[in-house]
RNA sequence: GGCCCCAUCGUCUAGCGGUCUAGGACUCCGGCCUUUCACGCCGGCAACACGGGUUCGAGUCCCGUUGGGGUCACCA
């Protein structure tokens, strides 16, 4: 832990200059891997400025059921432990956080818009406006509307609703200057306004849009950041003009750089699934969660079972802190070396002027390797927690489990050690779990290890030791098969695999001492005979 | 195509004019450990896109080229 207290105590006294940031989800029914950066980012800066996170449903274009798309959303959040201060199910001052809910406000914004001139009625038809688009084209100009069907007068909109036209409502852009701002990541950006459009604010039908309800909703919600993706940046300039239209002090932008498909420099998507599974790494990643899925018995659906989004992490066992450490490094860093961040450091360190400029790559190995060592770190009792709803999910172990359940599985774990990366790996273990005679048998290794002169009556020899050795642990029945292949002169490897798979039907497991003990005699017995017995 | 953004090992990155024969992490490749697998340990390969400036000195500043990307909706 290094460092120590950065921030500047004066400046909390001050809560009017209190940091607010906001995560503004469209409820999809899935969270995706890129959006949780996003709203990681968010979350960070609030947290270490000891200012507030808000989440904001941006719903005004969604006719589906918002609160049960809106869920798997909310659940991923609170798994991550990126808490909200204000939004949804936590209610706030502010209510409601749905846009959907808000638009007297919007209505509001619009009519004080119309009013000041900034915007205005706009009677086009979509088939003229495509027309001056295909003009412009054809004279390899910019389009810029011509509002030639802009009404600014209570005649010009009679005149126009007499043919039987109906009006949206218009930004009224500047078409000449410079717009200036400072990005809190990308530094001092411009933009021309005279190639901004017109951006309609309003439907026909009344209802209002994106870059309008965001602003309003910001100024609202006395949001002071606005962190977000790269791919806003050119919206940036008609939401300034918004917010001083509006007499608006415009909030601080930043603008992240987007995640990266996996080898790859587009964007991340999660309708691309296929073309990710040809990367090597990614196919892993996807084929290990899908094998923990299939133990599960679990129905995957590509909707959401596919690591682009948040929900394939949980399912398959990953621990939070450890997606949150991978994605805080996509894009951040602290110093040139250090890798591992709990969630009290990461609120520490982190800062803005440390994101960086360029897209970063999604690297499933690194994902891995971050949770490998997170899980390693994990305490014995805490794992046996973690691990125990998978082998009842498998129907592997009862719910409630008998009480003898709880040590057994510690003992498996910790003889497992970092062969469990993730809780579901527990699945790779069932062979601790079935009955004696259920146990299934690799074919390719009885076929090798048992199926061969010799082992068989190898194996009974030794089965007739373990039978009478005390105790029968790990440390008595590694001495005795040392013993063993002593008295035999026979080689370790002549006997250890053959032993393995009878026991565990596998080829490879954990340490062939431990599995034994684990086992107990009884069950060592009967698998050796049973498959002895078996042809 | 217009506008905008970006550019260090395969990947994530450190580097904010000299301490850089460019550091760390993941991957990969050797080796060790070893009853399998995994872990662990040791070692290795590997980058400043290119061209001009500025400067005593450039990965670091400026310009250009190239390359990559984002965005151009009555989506968010």
């Amino acid at each position: 832990m290094s460092g120590g207290f950065q921030s500047d105590p004066t400046s909390l006294a001050h809560c009017s200059n209190m940091v607010r940031t906001r995560f503004a989800p469209s409820p999809t029914g899935y969270l995706h891997i890129g959006g949780v950066r996003t709203a990681l980012f968010n979350w960070l800066y609030a947290r270490h400025h000891n200012g507030q996170f808000i989440l904001r449903i941006d719903d005004t274009d969604q006719q589906r059921n918002v609160e049960a798309a809106l869920q798997p959303i909310l659940d991923g959040f609170r798994w991550l432990g990126i808490d909200w201060d204000e939004g949804p199910e936590v209610g706030g001052p502010h209510a409601p956080y749905y846009q959907s809910q808000r638009s007297a406000r919007y209505q509001g914004a619009v009519a004080r818009l119309l009013d000041a001139g900034c915007a205005y009625r706009d009677f086009a038809t979509t088939d003229e406006l495509a027309a001056e688009r295909e003009v412009a084209q054809k004279e390899k100009r910019d389009f810029v509307y011509s509002r030639r069907w802009m009404a600014e007068t209570p005649a010009d909109v009679a005149r126009f609703e007499d043919e039987g036209r109906v009006a949206v409502v218009r930004l009224k852009m500047p078409r000449e200057g410079t717009c200036r701002f400072h990005d809190l990541v990308r530094g001092d950006v411009e933009f021309s306004w005279g190639r901004e459009q017109d951006h309609v604010i309003q439907r026909a039908d009344g209802t209002c849009l994106y870059h309008l309800a965001s602003v309003v909703d910001d100024a609202d919600f006395e949001i002071t950041h606005v962190i977000r993706a790269e791919e806003h940046l050119p919206n940036t300039p008609r939401q300034r003009f918004i917010a001083t239209s509006l007499g608006l002090e415009p909030p601080e932008f930043a603008h992240l750089p987007y995640v990266a498909e996996p080898g790859g420099t587009q964007k991340i998507s999660k309708r691309k699934l296929a073309k990710y599974l040809k990367n090597r790494d990614f196919k892993e990643l996807f084929e290990h969660g899908s094998a923990i899925a299939a133990a599960l018995g679990r129905e995957v659906e590509a909707d959401t079972f596919n690591p682009v989004i948040v929900d394939f992490y949980r399912e398959v066992g990953y621990l939070a802190d450890a997606l949150l450490n991978y994605l805080v490094l996509l894009g951040w860093s602290l110093d040139d070396k250090t890798e591992d961040f709990s969630r009290a450091e990461m609120v520490q360190h982190f800062s803005l002027e440390r994101v960086n400029k360029s897209p970063a790559g999604f690297d499933p190995q690194k994902l891995r390797a971050t949770q490998m060592r997170y899980m390693q770190a994990v305490p014995s009792k805490k794992k046996v927690a973690l691990v125990l709803p998978y082998l009842q999910q498998a129907r592997l172990v009862t719910s409630p489990p008998p009480c003898e359940t709880g040590p057994r599985v510690a003992q498996i774990l910790q003889a497992a050690d970092d062969r469990v990366k993730v809780a579901g790996d527990i699945l790779e273990f069932g062979e601790f779990f079935v009955a004696d005679d259920a146990l299934e048998f690799d074919e390719k290794a009885f076929e090798k290890r048992i199926r061969k002169p010799n082992a068989t009556p190898l194996l009974l020899a030794f089965r007739a030791e373990l039978a009478v050795l005390e105790p029968f642990d790990a440390v008595t029945t590694e001495a005795a098969l040392r013993a063993f292949i002593e008295a035999q002169s026979i080689k370790m490897g002549e006997i250890i695999h053959a032993l393995r798979v009878a026991v565990t039907g596998k080829a490879v497991g954990v340490g062939m001492f431990d599995t034994l003990a684990i086992l107990g005699r009884d069950s060592c017995l009967a698998r050796i005979d049973r498959a002895c017995a078996r042809e």
